[in-house]
DNA sequence: AGCTTTACCTCAGCGC
DNA sequence: TGCGCTGA
DNA sequence: GTAAAGC
């Protein structure tokens, strides 16, 4: 589940592999990946162009061309984004492949086949609804312990859920959500509303901690995840909790214990997160 | 309005 | 070995 | 992981 260390990871590991490639074709093997254009449409706009940078904004991929064309990709569950020799076998479940002129291809591989591109022109976020409404980077200098207690103040909902939801923060899923409340001890189904000052700076401090470190290791792989060349991550290493059901607590010793909450399974330990 | 559930897909892993 | 169910 | 549909 590539979350915000994952993308970024993505992000960076792509601009050496395909800035300023002149792009030769497009191919689409699963049409509905497209969400607002076509092929001939998303064809038009990419032969002959390159992609000139890449961005990114929470969990969405930004990859600017020398047009007043951008390309936004979400990788969703299970969406992989990688270079490979154009002469590879085309992988099964692969979405799309972008050729470019040196031979190498820009492919997107997605067993769920939930990943999304949309092609935008000109400036704004069009209809890309989810990138507009994003809130606050958690390591921009404006995501403040008062722009946190903000988005929790007065919220009946799970702290879990609020932190999962991106028009609060922009860029935690459900593995950097868990890290983030183990450090900082507090219970995933805590009423958001209820959080303490205390608690807020915590959170605060282990969100930026968790989110810093995920990107210093290249990102967790869990499951699917592999960067632009294909390399997994080496954060799910230092996972304390997450997929560590039964395991004892690294702070406390107690095993860790699963609830369902926001309809994810949440792990936490049930002594430092009481 | 705010929160929860469901739909979108495919497959690995489990129990029987 | 295969079937259905669960969860990612 | 999210958008849309349902309380």
């Amino acid at each position: 589940m590539p979350e915000l260390p994952e993308v970024e990871t993505i992000r960076r590991t792509l601009e050496e592999k395909i800035l300023y490639r002149t792009i030769q074709g497009v191919e689409i093997l699963y049409p509905r990946v497209l969400r607002n254009c076509d092929h001939g449409q998303l064809e038009a706009a990419l032969v002959g162009r390159c992609f000139t940078k890449l961005d990114r904004r929470g969990k969405y991929l930004i990859c600017s061309l020398d047009s007043d064309h951008r390309l936004v990709i979400h990788l969703r569950m299970t969406g992989r984004l990688v270079t490979v020799p154009v002469d590879d076998a085309v992988e099964k479940h692969t979405s799309f492949c972008i050729h470019l002129e040196d031979d190498s291809d820009l492919r997107l591989v997605d067993q769920r086949k939930f990943a999304t591109v949309d092609l935008l022109q000109g400036p704004g976020w069009g209809s890309i609804k989810g990138l507009e409404s994003l809130g606050k980077e958690p390591l921009d200098e404006d995501f403040t312990p008062a722009y946190l207690a903000d988005q929790l103040s007065g919220r009946r909902a799970a702290v879990k859920s609020v932190l999962l939801d991106q028009r609060r923060v922009a860029g935690l899923g459900n593995i950097y959500v868990d890290e983030s409340l183990h450090r900082a001890g507090i219970f995933p189904g805590k009423i958001a509303g209820n959080i303490t000052e205390e608690e807020v700076r915590r959170l605060h401090q282990s969100i930026q901690g968790v989110i810093r470190e995920g990107i210093a290791h290249r990102g967790t792989t869990f499951r699917d995840y592999v960067d632009g060349e294909g390399r997994q991550g080496g954060f799910q290493a230092l996972l304390r909790v997450y997929g560590r059901e039964g395991e004892p607590c690294s702070t406390c010793g107690e095993p860790i214990a699963r609830i369902k909450l926001a309809g994810r399974s949440s792990f936490f330990c049930p002594r430092c997160q009481g």
